[in-house]
RNA sequence: GGAGGGGUUCCAGAGCGGUCAAAUGGGGCGGGCUGUAAACCCGUUGACUUCGGUCUUCGAAAGUUCGAAUCUUUCCCCCUCCA
């Protein structure tokens, strides 16, 4: 028998190794846990490659389990070396203070943290790692570990195969992790560690090590590594990763991401991204034949998940008025230009790379030779094009660059 | 510590004294077709420009030369083999 939150973990597509599922589900049925997942603080925001497992810890509230996030303040400063070609820049500590304030901000919005019983618990792993002493960790930790074993995890051997270097530090941070789930195992009575399938290496070893020091059982469980149809990595692209925070990408970007998801995906993403029951789901494929309604759906449900309802009507409305009917969505970004500067005409160059819609002034010539830039929906054919007061109606006027980058120029 | 190989534009990777802002492929971007999809086709891919050119780039610095990504020296970094 398996409790309800695994049945849908499995459901949705979430899983994809368990240390043992049939006795994690035994506990699962009678009580609530605690479970965690660690993110790291590379960058100031997550990106969507993190988003499964954020609905992971979303999933576990919604079955009564309370979620720890376990920010990585300390093993950030060494580097997951887990599915790496090479080592990664090292950040000093003031940056990643930084990205976990930033960080936290998503999960507090996509979370509910009303509810007492399953309210997100935040740890920081640098509380204890900072602290240890190298010595006594090696003694008390660094001997439950054999190198020969440590050889023969992926993380290490994927590198050692391509001859790629990987260093002592990041050969530790296995160790790091495990004696992580030790200190969460102790301490918060944590027994599920969860992670992208890249993270089952690590996740075992923090099993192993809790074995070894509290001869208690404790469990690992992994979602699978999401790939697009495309074979491309989700969610980082070449001009800008998917970012969660508003601030990195705006809530009308990220619906549109979701908007143009590959028609192979839609399902899939679904079922990963939305809340939406999966016979539900199943339901509206078999009825709903237009794959773009489809898409809107997912683009609506994603975005409120993580914008709120509003962000996402807004969003949704926006791309309706400047896609459907070609005219202004209320949601384009505004580029505020002075009237008089207007007056006297903007050559049309150094207005858009001025304001940094294509980064320098060749970008923006081959942009308009290539016929990529249009004002109101009208090719510029002309380098020396000037925009004028004539071009405006109501103060605004639509510049687009492709068919999908749209700006709203206000006169003020 | 010893011997060898190497660092080229977003990536891979050619070039090895002038014809090099640097082949080719991938990726990106734009256009066409379409459905804000995929596939396919075309264009584009250092900056500035009065569109004539000008400037900065081939790990870093110095040098040889009329002229260097290409030759020399020193330095930094990476890899392989031996100890």
């Amino acid at each position: 028998m398996k409790n309800n939150f695994l049945q849908e973990m499995e459901d949705r597509g979430y899983l994809n190794q368990c240390t043992n599922l049939d006795k994690l589900a035994e506990i699962i049925n009678k009580k609530s846990i605690s479970g965690y997942i660690g993110f790291d603080c590379t960058a100031s925001s997550l990106h969507v490659g993190s988003l499964l497992q954020i609905m992971i810890l979303k999933l576990m509230q919604k079955y009564g389990h309370k979620p720890i996030i376990l920010l990585g303040g300390g093993t950030t400063l060494i580097g997951d070396p887990s599915g790496k070609d090479s080592t990664r820049k090292i950040l000093n500590q003031n940056e990643i203070k930084k990205n976990i304030i930033s960080i936290t901000k998503v999960f507090k919005k996509v979370l509910d943290t009303k509810n007492k019983k399953t309210a997100p618990i935040f740890v920081n792993n640098a509380d204890w790692l900072n602290k240890l002493n190298y010595i006594q960790f090696l003694r008390d930790t660094g001997s439950h570990f054999t190198i020969n074993k440590m050889l023969t995890f992926d993380s290490v051997k994927l590198r050692l195969d391509r001859e790629q270097s990987l260093s002592y530090m990041e050969f530790n941070y296995m160790i790091l992790q495990a004696y992580d789930f030790y200190q969460l195992f102790e301490n918060n009575g944590c027994i599920l560690q969860i992670g992208g399938s890249d993270q089952w290496g690590n996740i075992i070893n923090g099993v192993d090590l809790i074995r070894r020091k509290s001869q208690k059982e404790t469990y690992g469980l992994t979602s699978p590594l999401i790939t697009l149809s495309s074979g491309a990595k989700m969610g980082k692209t070449e001009k800008g990763a998917i970012w969660l925070n508003a601030e990195l990408l705006s809530p009308y970007d990220y619906w549109q991401f979701w908007r143009n998801t590959d028609d192979r995906d839609v399902k899939r993403f679904l079922k990963f991204f939305t809340e939406i029951e999966v016979s539900k789901i199943e339901k509206i494929f078999k009825e709903e034949k237009n794959i773009n309604k489809l898409k809107i759906l997912l683009a609506n449900e994603a975005t409120k998940i993580l914008h709120g309802e509003i962000a996402s009507k807004k969003a949704e409305q926006t791309a309706k008025d400047t896609f459907v009917s070609g005219g202004l969505g209320s949601e384009l970004p505004e580029i505020k230009v002075k009237l008089d500067k207007i007056k006297s005409g903007v050559d049309i160059i150094e207005f858009v790379s001025e304001n940094k819609i294509l980064t320098s002034k060749n970008e923006v010539r081959r942009a308009i030779l290539n016929k990529g830039l249009k004002i109101n929906g009208n090719v510029i054919n002309d380098v020396k094009m000037r925009l004028k007061l004539e071009d405006f109606k109501d103060k605004t006027l639509k510049l687009s660059y492709g068919k999908k980058k749209h700006f709203l120029i206000k006169i003020i």
